[in-house]
DNA sequence: CGATTAATTGATACTTCTCAAATCCTGTGG
DNA sequence: CCACAGGATTTGAGAAGTATCAATTAATCG
């Protein structure tokens, strides 16, 4: 983690699609004042599964991953952070410690807020606070549809949702592909399988023409039939 | 839902159990004045998935279960509430359609708060608000814990662990029984697996003195062992 | 450009599901 | 309070779906 290139609050596009888009010019100005900008090279651990977090992180430019150890060491995904996204609140809130194990995904730019500063902007801003639970009830609701998924549904159904659920999430490239790099381990233990059903089951698609593939890029060619593959219907 | 004996939130021993224990005598009175007490029977639907809900309810004395609709109709249990409990308040924060239903277990006595109630004590007491986020925050790292769980237990050690969640959340009866009444479908909704696996496994369970069985009623013999089984650390 | 990690493929074993049939129990109404 | 109907539980047999292990090839990073 190193310095990194100082960012205004008041004049981060990033910040609106975070928490703190409503907060007040002063409490900007408070913000940045508090606030260190940090640098996270890909595949850099940015918090510890178990440690106690001294403050919340918001992602300026980059992309993460929330994971837990289980069984054996064994890497489980539990969800993708973004631009905007805030992460160590869970724990920061709950007064626990942190549940899960961030990486970088890319390099990643950064801020971080102390503790302290992070309670202050909740006890003096309540738009604030309900936007952070906002969060937390959203991330809920994700969760329970992902433990849903993970009990009743197939490795295949479960494969052909999540490739949508990324390209929702990051989007695609120039070429169309999703715009995320991961490997076959780290698709495997999203949708909690081994990493081989995960390449055979990636080259079934491709014969059936619903994807195509290069390396770690990946394209989805017909939406439509994956969803249906994913039995996906919202 | 019938009008239950009333009760005052001032006197509510169940309060202290709740997200309502830090409330001035003011805004208890005030709650009082505002919640309606209600009665749902064993069995009763107390909110549809899918639906907006105009309000929150506090468990006064019962016992519920959070369940999604999966994969053709399947019941896919996401988690129990008991007395103190809060049902509905992730939907009306996070302004979503309610992402579970939720069906009373047993008789429960609740008492009913308006949304407009529910935000304004929020708006008014930080300490409440704090307590929520605590609430919704302590509920996302169990919902972590569960999906690793699914992705990466097999069934004999999902149905080991979930028994002693089970104990721990509900208690033991008079005889030690785990003090809540699942049918062996409810316990295979929550481990993700069929409802003849579940019974398999009881039964292999009771062979090896894990446990004991009388018809619903469960008893854990043994809970060091069937940890081992279950692969249970914490 | 070599060393190490990742991806692929094949063969085999095992867990778990599904379907079917029989018995048991629970909640209900008389 | 008892008898009964319908749902719940149990057991067995067979079929899938996945995991595991091993060996090879490809790709990535310093």
């Amino acid at each position: 983690m190193n310095e990194s290139a100082p960012h205004i609050c008041e004049m981060c596009n990033t910040r609106k699609l975070s928490a703190f888009s409503e907060l007040g010019k002063e409490e900007l100005s408070d913000l940045s004042e508090h606030k260190a900008c940090v640098f996270f090279k890909k595949g850099q651990i940015i918090m510890h599964e178990g440690s106690r977090p001294t403050g919340v992180y918001c992602i300026h430019h980059g992309k993460a991953k929330f994971y837990k150890l289980g069984q054996e060491g064994k890497e489980q995904i539990i969800r993708f952070a973004k631009d905007g996204d805030l992460l160590g609140y869970r724990s920061i809130l709950s007064g626990e410690a942190v549940s899960v194990s961030i990486a970088a995904l890319e390099d990643t730019h950064a801020c971080f807020l102390p503790k302290a500063m992070l309670f202050e902007v909740i006890e003096n801003n309540p738009k604030f606070s309900l936007n952070i639970m906002k969060m937390a009830c959203h991330e809920l609701g994700e969760a329970g549809k992902l433990i849903t998924n993970l009990a009743q549904k197939s490795v295949t159904e479960r494969l052909a949702e999540m490739l949508l659920i990324l390209k929702e999430t990051f989007g695609e490239d120039a070429d169309g592909n999703i715009d995320i790099s991961l490997t076959r381990e780290e698709l495997a233990s999203m949708v909690g399988t081994a990493t081989e059903s995960v390449i055979r089951l990636l080259s079934k698609f491709k014969e059936d023409e619903l994807i195509s593939i290069k390396g770690r890029k990946i394209k989805v060619e017909n939406p439509v039939k994956l969803a249906r593959v994913g039995n996906v219907f919202d």
